[in-house]
This record gives C-alpha cells, structure tokens and sequence, in this order.
DNA sequence: CTGAAAGCGCTTACAG
DNA sequence: CTGAAAGCGCTTACAG
C-alpha cells in the first residue's frame, strides 16, 4: 500500500520555490536569518495543505534536527495485562507532560530479544536512537546497557534512583529517604520510643531508601535505633508470634517498608487482641499497586503520574542542555494518607 | 570527550575495502548475491570491532524506506486516569502484536488542538502521516477526518465498527450482533419466550448489533419479538415498578443491553422479592470495564485484548497489499462468562 | 568478488 | 530576499 507521501521538493516546486525556503518556512526560521515575503510563506504553506505534506522525522533526524520523538523503554512489557500492578499511573503523567511539551511518544517494540526479553541494543544497535531521547524504567535495568548509553551520550531519564558505579545519570524518583523520615519521624513525635521496623529480605533502591528513612528519623531526634527491632520478612513470616516477641519487647509502634507488610501485621496483632490504633501504631512507608487500598492504613502515596510528567520536562530539558551538563536527580515527596492507625501510644495493658 | 561515533567508511578504511561491502557483511547479505571472501569479511567484522562500530538506525530507515512505525491515535487520552474505564485491554494486544511483528509504536501525542481536543488533521497536515500506518480509536471519531483519511489512501485500522457513507474502511470490533444472538439464543433454548430487552435510550454502534442480535436469536427460531418489551431505559430508570410490569407481562428472562442495566434489574427484582435464576433469568450482552464485575451474573465478554493484536495484524498486512485492495472487516466473537443468573423458566410464583 | 555512485528526505552553511 | 549545493549515514542498483 505505502501511499507515497509529498516531499518538501514537491512541496517546493508546487509553491514555485527552492526546497531550501520550504524548510525554513516549516522549520519557522523564516523570519529570523532569512526573511522571506509574507506572500511567499502563504504560498508555500496553501502547497503545504495542498499536499498533505509531514516531515519526515527520519530524514530530519539524519539531517541534524532532532524529530521530537521521545522514547519510551520498559525492561518489562509497557502495557503488562493486569494494570494495577502496570507502569500505568507513570505512562498516565507521561502522556500529558508529552502533550504540553508537544512531543510524540515512541514505544520501542521492536527491542525484544529472540528470547522476549528487552534489551536496548541488539547486535550492537542501539534501538533508542530513533528517538531524540527517551524515559527508562523497570526494575530490570541492565546495568551494562545504562553504562553503553551514557558512554556513546544517548539523552535518557530514569524513572527510579539508579546507580552506575563511575558515572552520574538522570533520573525522577520518589524521595523515599526524606517521606520516609518525615512518616517516621510523625510516629516519634506523637511519643512512640520503640518502633519495630518490617523489611522483606531482599532490598531494591526505594526499599533501602526507606529504611534510610527510618533510621534518619530517628537520628534527627537524637533517638537510637534498636537493631534487634529491624526485622527482614517476608509477608507470610510476619505471625502472630513474631509480632507478640516485638510487643514483648516493648514495641509501640510498627513501621513497615510497604502496605503488604502491614496488612499482614495487622492481621497478626488482631489474633493477639490487638488493635491499631488503641493498642499500637502502625504505618507504611511505600504504597501498594493494588487498588483496593486499605483506607485505614497510615501510608505514604508514591507521587508516579508527577514522576512520568516530571521525567519527560527533565528529558526535554535535557535535549536543550549542552552535551556535557551534570545530570540532574530529583526527588519528589510522597503524600502522606492519613489513615487511623497513627495514635500516640497508650500505657500497656498487663 | 569521547571520540566521534565510527561510521561505515571508518569501518572500511580500516579494513581496506569500500563502504558497501562493509553495508553487505554487516546486514548478512554478503553470502548471497555477493560472495565474499572469508578472509576479507574477518576483516572487516575486527575492524568492527576494534572501533566499536554501530549502524546508525536513523540512517538505515532512511535508506531503507519505510520507518515500521505503527501509529497509536485515540480521540480520547491514550492513558485515562483510571484504567478501569480505558483503552488498556485494547493497548495490550496491541503492544504484543506490535513486538510479533517487529515494529514500534508512535503514540500521537502532539495532535492536540489548543482546545484540547484531539484532532488527526492540524492546519491541514495528517499528523499520522509520521507512521506508516496507524490505529484508531474513540467514540469521538470526526468522520470529516476520516474520510479525509480515505481520500489520501492513508492506511489505518479503527477498532470499533464505524460507518463512514460511500467508503469502506478496515476495522476489527467484537461480534455483538452474532454473540449477542448466541447469548439471546441460550436464553430462549432453555424456554424462555417472554423476554424483555433493557438498552440505554441513546444508542451507539456495539449497542445497535446487541439490540440486532437479540432479534436475529428470536428471527432464527421462529419467534416473534414483543416490542412492548424492548425498553429504552437509564439505569437509574429501571425500578421496582419498571420491573413489576415486566414480570406482570409475563416476562421470564431480562436481557440488558450491559452489565449496569443488569445491575439495577437485579436491584429491583430483589426489591420485589424475586431472586434469579429462581424466579427469572438474566443475562448481559455487554461487558464491564470496571474491574469487580459480579461473578454471578451470565454476561459476554468482549475480547479487547484479541481485538488490539488483530488490527495490528490487518495493519500490516494492508501496509503489504496493494493500494487499492478492499479494506477488510473483522468481527472477533465475544466468550459468554456463565454466571448463575440464566436456568429453565419456572411456573410463576402466584 | 569488489568499487563508484545515486539516492533516501531532510538541514544548513554559503553564494548571490 | 532566494537558490544551488554539500552532507547526515546508510542501502542498493549498477558497473566492472
């Protein structure tokens, strides 16, 4: 089928006209160097309309300028079937920060690997540069691949805090570290001296970060940290036993690394009789994906569709910027709901 | 800093031999038209590799002619806010279909008019034009556009039956009609012969074929229709009184137009002390897009995510085909999600 | 077996 | 004010 589409040189010749003036025309350097007579540029944009006539992004990329394609790359698949648990609240900013920066949006599909994984360079091509730059996610994140990319200059923002020993890069993040401080430090200074803290045993960035801001909390107040209160479970570890050890121990308030953990808490604390708030505190530091959110639940809520938008205004950015600016990371605090589990502590009951 | 990307002729110069033998090596066409020696192809892939050689993709597609770009254009935001009520299913089969056939995706992002409004047309210009073809969606859909669309032969797949008078256009859409008729057809096979239809009073095209169908599945059998219990209801108008007339008309199937009408049917039986399948059937002829539909109602279940990767694939094989080859129509048949709700009618309570 | 050359559709100096 | 021309980095006839 592959209708053939105008070219500048038609529109060129249909306009009476060298092909040099129609791209200054459609480009609007016009009536900067060159000026160009008002009638001239109506004749050239009446062929223009005339003809259909698009640019074509490739040859105008080949040519220098950039085509105002913003990539879109995810190690997992963009769209994954349950959405809930999807890029989907990023993918949601992106859009719209790509409509106010009139970009279009480029998803690579074409990088999968015989073995259906993603990987940004096959044979040694790297897919991105079709598009001027592009936003990276997903846990996956080949490390390799990210060091490649910054070493050839390709323009790209990560969302999530991402470490390339040796180098600096972009990214939009959730300030995991200073919300997490802030709910913690709420916990504090409502009285609570012994916070138990629930972690899963295997830590990615945000998680760590989260951690971090538990401890920062503590230490902002001059209040140490019981280690043996630090606990690396998974949900289903989190029992009846283990939360009575932590009451045992003195603990008032329980502070976990998700919504998972708590929920699971919750569950436990209510076999012993116990309830949040009368009894104990309880607060999580990440959200969860799922939608049926506990509305009870004190949590923090990761800001992802200001993270999507603020992603493509940080690329955009930095497709103005010089080649070898620093790159910026910037952080974005969560919200904090405010749930009813959050109470200063009350005498134990013996 | 970091020296000049290597291009094909530094390639060359290094292993002594021209620019198109080192395209030819590179792309594997060398053991084919060409033969070249083992020798000099060694040559070449170490002079490859000693530089750190990488095709330029841009390049490529520029050469090469088509840019297997598959544009993504809705009326409406690509990415609602809540994914319960969007495009999602649909974007999931097409992002997988799009990885099959080994192209990437253009979402249209800069086609917003300043009003906000979505437009494929802006001064004129085909904003499609930037893919090779693309796939539409909305209910929004201008047929102005659209059969502009046509005129210029631009190739494009809607999702979603749509009519455009004196033109054909390729869609792919789920068979209400057929589907509905099988679903209707199950409903009067177990005996039923008073049915009532409920449908929204405005009626688009999906609800049109289900209204079709419902008469298709009388029509099939023999049996007539009765008008009087074809009603054009808003949920909030299905009541009590509404549904005590049905039944005192002898009526002992409901079939809705979709899951809401169903819904409130339910509501307002139960408000009359009749509960089915005991005292009457009911079924749904369209789907919900909010997640916690009701396991027990019998309702159709549109394949959206089928829907997306068949239009992918008509796509491409229209991008294939001649310019001027009929455009095809593809009716994908909806699954019946059998709930508890339909069973042989009783005798009437009295 | 291999090279010189045209051309993909643009942008951007450079000349007038 | 406007045009002729080089060039972006490839692919692909075409000619030896």
């Amino acid at each position: 089928m592959a209708a053939l589409r105008p070219r500048q040189k038609d529109v060129a010749a249909l306009a009476g006209v060298s092909q040099a003036i129609v791209s200054a025309v459609i480009n609007g350097r016009a009536n900067r160097a060159m000026r160009i007579s008002r009638e001239t540029e109506q004749r050239i944009w009446d062929a223009v309309r005339q003809l259909g006539y698009v640019p074509d992004p490739i040859a105008r990329k080949l040519a220098g300028g950039q085509n105002r394609l913003l990539g879109v790359f995810t190690y997992e698949p963009t769209f994954p079937v349950q959405p809930q648990t999807s890029n989907y609240p990023f993918l949601v900013g992106i859009e719209q920060e790509a409509v106010a920066q009139n970009y279009n949006l480029l998803l690579f599909t074409q990088t999968n690997a015989p073995d259906g994984r993603r990987t940004i360079y096959t044979a040694g091509v790297n897919n991105l540069r079709l598009a001027d730059g592009a936003i990276l996610f997903g846990h996956q994140a080949h490390t390799d691949e990210l060091r490649q990319l910054l070493a050839e200059r390709y323009p790209f923002v990560f969302i999530g805090r991402r470490q390339v020993p040796g180098h600096e890069l972009a990214y939009v993040v959730a300030a995991h570290v200073e919300s997490g401080a802030e709910m913690v430090g709420q916990v504090l200074d409502l009285g609570h001296r012994r916070l138990a803290y629930l972690r899963s045993p295997v830590a990615i960035e945000p998680e760590q970060d989260r951690e971090e801001g538990f401890r920062l909390a503590h230490q902002r107040r001059g209040l140490p940290v019981d280690e043996r209160l630090i606990a690396r479970v998974r949900p289903e570890e989190v029992t009846p036993t283990l939360v009575a050890a932590l009451f045992a121990a003195g603990v008032t308030a329980i502070v976990t690394e998700q919504t998972g953990l708590a929920d699971q808490a919750r569950v436990a604390a209510r076999e012993l009789g116990k309830v949040a708030p009368g009894d104990f505190s309880l607060a999580a530091l990440g959200d969860s994906m799922t939608l049926p959110l506990d509305p009870d639940l004190t949590t923090l809520i990761i800001p992802r569709q200001a993270i999507g938008a603020r992603a493509v205004r940080l690329l955009v950015q930095r497709l103005a910027q010089a080649e070898d600016s620093a790159p910026e990371q910037i952080y974005l605090p969560c919200a904090i709901a405010t749930g009813r589990t959050l109470a200063a502590p009350t005498a134990p009951r013996l």
